[in-house]
DNA sequence: AGTTGCTAATAATGCGCATCATCAGATTGA
DNA sequence: TCAATCTGATGATGCGCATTATTAGCAACT
């Protein structure tokens, strides 16, 4: 019935005490050597029950303390759809752990966007003040941004994988690395020896990770590294059918999709003939797509943990926690960079290779030496 | 560079005036006849550049201004995944806007979570205050919970159209009742003549336009209304067979997709033997699920609208708002109540019905006087 | 009796901002 | 020339909370 807020000097007054002692009753601890007797702590929680009061995050935030509130910086934009797509998954993760840890989110959807990419201006980043820390998810290029946040002491956790400058960066990513060598092993298993890699030259991350990781499968079965890098889709099935690859891998951003559609355009079954093997899910799905064989990010399951951590951050870095340090463990070095398994996912664009058109009908890995398509600096 | 957050006072230091001076030059307008000088103006403004100033939502908040920021309170759970595919093309309309705005959204994810259903509780609706206003969508139950938000006056937007208590509740909804009469015309066009309606006994209100819509289609058409509502999809199928209806239209939650698969078992093929059209999007879109004829919910643009609206009414309620009230009109009431079309879909579910099998090979409309397989109030 | 030590609480302060009440100086009117 | 009016700004206050500094009360020593 109260039309106006219930504060805890309404609280206070009902149960017969001061402001201050409500503040230290719901914080738990005594900051300053306060103590609280057990009778008067009743009594206050009481007087919380019966007005069902509950703290103005806003008040509590510029009060220095947690409002229960952690942020989520997306770097792509939600439109075009593409990338919402691609964001949905995390999101459905992170609303998941927050839900569990009773916290709310706040989504930054205020800070300018430029051709598609939200920026994490010098102002914006004070936006993210209203949160206890924040969640930074997407390809960000700008250094100078994140030092901001280092500086200031922001906790806050990247999902996806940090690479060069992720030393100090706190980071929930996942094992593109491994899941592409578990491709390759795969594949061989299968039969296959002339696997291709279709692949973007990214810098980012993923793409990263998953060269180096077909790199290493390769060389782990003694297998000679093929590239096929070409912007054209069309052109790409064509070098395939040329090399005469019989399973080739493919990240997600390169149109899987089209890229099979040209294959059996051009008489090459999939995967039948070719078999074709995806590094993550696929951006688009669409109705009636191919059921693809690869391995599956994550991205729930990142989401989630990502935020936990973050939580974790968070109490750590609350001026509360600092003071009981000695008590509970803080958040382990080891934490800090988790990195989550790919899941192999079991469809139907991978099979045994055909013995008739390998160059070899031995099942030995191929050892004559060759160059590599790239030169490799490992 | 700077460590600590850049306030208003170091603006003011800068340009040489005072606290208050900068807070007027930001709110543009002048509350109490307080006037600042073009020139004054200029240099706060220079210096608010310089600085990269950017106000504290949370500061703002407690003072009684405007965060920009805005909820979004979902009464279904994120989780199990269902809700969260029926809920995500909302929330994706939902960021537009608030993109387009300018705005951060605050996801109350914090609220308790009882067998599914998230809950406004007495205390929980003191956490909403952080955010300026909010959107309200999915099914709520508790009056009570809603009559707080109505008597301290915080401005509020449902999505989904609101029904017998709907008077004073701004909603964005969509037209379920004409877009199912539609999807009659589209059947009686086709041919059709026994067209059943399968629907749950739900009192939702997209339940109860639909059935609307239905009974005034198929009136408007002279035909009888024949509902089935069975538990069992199996035995709803096998009622459609008994029946020798040539089309029914069913609602998305009646599981479509099993429904389909029943009636091809028994030897009905869809839409071949029976046409069958989906009032608003399947639920769980699934690999190589069918294609639906019927109409769609415009979600995303519904989440849109809704927090287009939510803005106006938002800064209408501000004090400074009230203040200008003469000069530009407040939110219209008529756009206080938005119902959205459903635009047809046109997929693979509906066919001309087979003259050789309806009970009538004429094209006049069934006639014969028929009772209601339920009572119809109308 | 006076000092120390301890417990249990309160008063006071500031976070950053919006806003109201006030005020100094310039201009006008009689 | 002195009051009345207007212009352009400032000081003070409070939002609700966390936190520090302070105090009141009381038992235990010396």
């Amino acid at each position: 019935m109260p039309r106006r807020r219930i504060t805890q000097t309404d609280v206070a007054a009902m149960a017969g005490v001061s402001q201050a002692t409500v503040s230290f009753v719901l914080n738990g601890s005594t900051p300053a050597g306060v103590r609280i007797s057990e009778e008067t702590r009743q009594r206050v929680l009481d007087a919380i029950r019966i007005t069902g009061y509950t703290a103005n995050p806003a008040a509590q935030r510029l009060a220095g303390g947690l409002a229960q509130i952690l942020g989520v910086f997306t770097y792509e934009a939600t439109f075009p759809r593409a990338s919402r797509d691609f964001y949905g998954p995390f999101l459905v993760g992170i609303e998941h752990a927050a839900e569990r840890l009773g916290v709310d989110l706040l989504l930054f959807t205020s800070a300018p966007v430029a051709d598609g990419r939200r920026r994490l201006t010098r102002d914006g980043w004070q936006r993210l003040g209203v949160a206890d820390g924040c969640l930074l998810l997407g390809q960000h290029e700008d250094r100078g941004e994140l030092q901001h946040l280092l500086d200031t002491n922001y906790p806050f956790v990247f999902i996806g994988k940090r690479g060069s400058d992720g030393g100090r960066l706190p980071y929930v990513g996942a094992d593109y690395v491994g899941g592409t060598v578990r491709q390759i092993d795969r594949l061989v298993a299968l039969g296959h020896r002339r696997i291709g890699y279709v692949g973007m030259r990214g810098t980012d991350q993923p793409t990263l990770d998953r060269v180096e990781g077909y790199r290493s499968g390769m060389k782990g079965h003694g297998l000679t590294t093929r590239f096929v890098e070409l912007d054209d889709v069309a052109a790409t099935a064509a070098e395939i059918v040329d090399q005469r690859f019989t399973a080739v891998v493919v990240a997600p951003e390169n149109h899987p999709e089209e890229l099979a559609d040209e294959l059996e355009r051009r008489g090459r079954r999939v995967p039948d003939d070719v078999s074709v093997l995806l590094l993550g899910q696929p951006h688009h799905p669409r109705r009636g797509g191919r059921n693809w064989s690869g391995f599956s990010v994550p991205r729930e399951e990142m989401g989630a943990r990502a935020l936990y951590l973050l939580s974790r951050l968070v109490s750590d870095d609350s001026p509360r926690r600092e003071r009981e340090a000695s008590r509970t463990p803080a958040v382990a070095e080891a934490d800090l960079h988790q990195i989550l398994v790919c899941p192999d996912v079991e469809g139907g664009t991978a099979a045994p290779a055909r013995t008739d058109d390998t160059p070899r009908t031995d099942d030995t890995p191929d050892d004559t030496p060759q160059t590599d398509d790239r030169t490799d600096p490992a």
